[in-house]
DNA sequence: GTAATTTTCATACTTTCGGGTGAATGTTAC
DNA sequence: GTAACATTCACCCGAAAGTATGAAAATTAC
């Protein structure tokens, strides 16, 4: 039941398994409601106390929900996709060393100061990386690189 | 300053100051509950509206309060883990936010859509928390993320 | 030696980031 | 109410990164 701000579920599955459980728990609202509604037309009983039933049911319901939402963890960033290494294409001696000092945090003019290389050479590397890898940002490119572990 | 987990068990002068808003609330919540029970009964509103109107508006409360009460305690159920932190600077509860994105491989376009912010404001929290965490780059922060266990 | 690949470097251009400053609003602590 | 912080947004500018295309050495494989 874990919901996420960012879509409203996980997956189908989930999103209709909360859809069902937020249905049965409105029906159940209602339910209550309706029978206190006959008690209130069979028994008389003082309005007063008819609302504050339904003020607190509603209230509990409200906080209930409420509280759930905002704890709702803000484990919201990736698509967390089990990936197996989709593609042939591998990687150069030389890529994968670049790899690991882009995902060691330095820049390119870094990495070409680091291995005694030209700001452009690295620029290629890097575009190469990036096609190989499917991405097209160094930040993607660590985050694929770690799920194949090709960096630790 | 993280968030602060004590707002129901910080002080006895703030419970009683906590107590009493709550009852200020209910009080007001009363209020308009008995001026509706006047046109209720004076303009013989139809009881179905009546009660929906008591449901709607105990309902939106309750949501707001246990909304605002599940994202307080959001920081402190997780890791319970001291672990070390090198330097006073938390990072608060949208910096986390924002930095898990980060670390996620998303741009921060990307991540100001997905939190309906403006890309200013996502620059704004990306430079503070590298400010914080003592780096001047995406990559540097989430390696220092990383490191520190904010991120998986 | 030729072909394929890797590695190297270049230019030009666009987009994204990073850094600085300022500011309005809302919440919380005291 | 005041102080401190969190959150939001804006503008500017320069640096870094990304995109595209081309091409010259070096390496390896046949």
């Amino acid at each position: 039941m874990a919901v996420r701000p960012g879509r409203l579920a996980k997956s189908k599955k989930e999103f209709l398994k909360y859809v069902l459980f937020m249905g049965l728990l409105l029906a159940c609202a209602i339910a209550l409601l309706k029978t206190f509604e006959y008690y209130y037309f069979s028994y008389k009983i003082k309005t007063d106390v008819f609302i504050g039933v339904v003020a607190v049911l509603f209230l509990s319901i409200g906080v209930y929900l409420g509280f759930k939402a905002g704890k709702k963890n803000n484990y919201t960033q990736q698509p967390a996709e089990p990936v197996k290494l989709p593609m042939e294409m591998e990687l150069s001696q030389r890529e994968i060393e670049v790899l690991k000092l882009i995902a060691a945090g330095f820049s390119n003019q870094e990495i070409a100061d680091k291995l005694y290389l030209s700001l452009n050479t690295i620029k290629t590397h890097t575009n190469n990386i990036y096609s190989k890898l499917g991405v097209n940002r160094r930040t993607q490119a660590i985050e694929t690189a770690r799920n194949l572990n090709l960096v630790p």
